[in-house]
DNA sequence: CGAATTTGGCGTATATTTCCCGGAATGTGG
DNA sequence: CCACATTCCGGGAAATATACGCCAAATTCG
């Protein structure tokens, strides 16, 4: 996603089961132009993670689902795992710092925290998400404009469908890792579709991608008795 | 994109005037396998700031050129402006952590401050820049990439099959235990065919695990009556 | 209706399994 | 210590099984 200019057309999402918690830091937020969304559990938060949020500003303890379990899921659906995301929490345990950012968290605040140490940190998440999300991932010829549904290749826009573009935008931003036809139709179709679907299907969307793809179809590996895999460097050609 | 890089190849820059400071969080940081440059003023650090610097541990308080300045310049340079940069230090001060993230700091993390929460942040810092680190299994020359079912020696790849590639990591992971067929059988093939299979059948495999494996062979040992067992000691060779 | 998705079938490439032979290791009895 | 029998393993190669690519038809979706 683009880094949009305006605080405006910025949102958080502020997750906290304490009502008061939320309404003080999303009054700061809004002071400062940003658009804020709010949940007060983590189902609720899960919900309100769309692709359009640019923070998240998440509890650890609540009700429920918590902070670290909503941090793992956002992280595993495709449309929110690269939405920063910031730790804000009473507890003051090493061990929960780590756990924060293992499952998948961009940074640890502790409370009591003021709402200026909050706005740093937000811009600074924002500031690597806007260099960390390029506008296009480029692959030597290949470029992949993410926001668009787009790819090119010399600037040649090759058609992929939605679901051939899914595939390659999955693979390409998890590169070497081997992918079992269960695993993408997981990531791509979704976990409930999944069971609807025959693992062939993958098959043959590997093929028509690796068609448009052309020459670079090299880069997208079967690897025998697992799945597929991108991998930067091409495969050799018999 | 992400960059997939085996730990060796990320550089940590650590800069302190305190030399005690600066070798201990080294020596944490290489025996996570990370290479460490280390700085002890903020000339120093500016200097041994290169493009392949992947991260940076920054002080403060340093002499002459404090941290905050050192932070600037390198944000500034276009070599080096995108660098992740956590902060280190002593000050509890809220208005340095302000100063340091507008600076272009990445984190700030107080001191006294366990290896743990350090290497923690490190990585996340090296997710967040799009730097994917490979989770390898080591063995002297031989290199085990789990998620990408293959397996390297010299950095070359064997070329190992499926069966192949479970049957290695089954035995690398149980070191000196030896198995008998019959158990492999039943782990790596599974309850149900491991009764419709031959046990030469491991046999074969085994052989061909071997030949791929060349010199490293000598790892994968039999054990007469018994069946076989992976050792870190390479065998005698007659 | 047209485009995209999904499924099934078939041929081929590749991996797996079996079979068999010969040699090495182990055991036995002189 | 030395034949000899027995068991076990290694290796080559044939037989079998499986996975994948691809085509074309069926179905769904917009």
């Amino acid at each position: 996603m683009n880094t949009p200019a305006d605080p405006s057309d910025i949102t958080v999402l502020v997750v906290d089961d304490e009502e008061d918690v939320v309404e003080m830091v999303s009054h700061f937020l809004e002071e400062a132009k940003y658009k804020v969304n709010k949940a007060y559990n983590g189902e609720e938060a899960l919900a309100k993670a769309t692709p359009d949020t640019n923070v998240i500003l998440l509890d650890i303890m609540l009700p429920k689902l918590d902070g670290i379990e909503v941090c793992k899921q956002l992280r595993s659906r495709i449309a929110t795992e690269t939405i920063p995301i910031i730790f804000l929490t009473a507890k003051t345990e090493e061990e929960d710092q780590i756990k924060g950012l293992m499952a998948g968290g961009d940074n640890y605040l502790m409370k009591p925290v003021s709402s200026a140490v909050i706005l740093a940190h937000v811009k600074t998440a924002l500031r690597l998400s806007g260099i960390q999300e390029r506008e296009f991932i480029e692959i030597n010829d290949l470029k992949i404009y993410k926001d668009e549904y787009r790819a090119t290749i010399a600037n040649q826009d090759i058609g992929l469908t939605y679901t051939e573009f899914s595939l390659l935008v999955y693979l390409v931003r998890h590169p070497l890792n081997a992918f079992s036809r269960e695993q993408l139709l997981e990531k791509i179709w979704g976990k409930d579709d999944a069971i609807m679907v025959t693992e062939r299907t993958v098959d043959a969307h590997i093929k028509n991608l690796r068609e448009k793809l052309g020459d670079f179809a090299r880069h997208i590996q079967t690897v025998r008795g697992v799945g597929y895999r991108f991998s930067q460097e091409a495969e050799e050609v018999g």
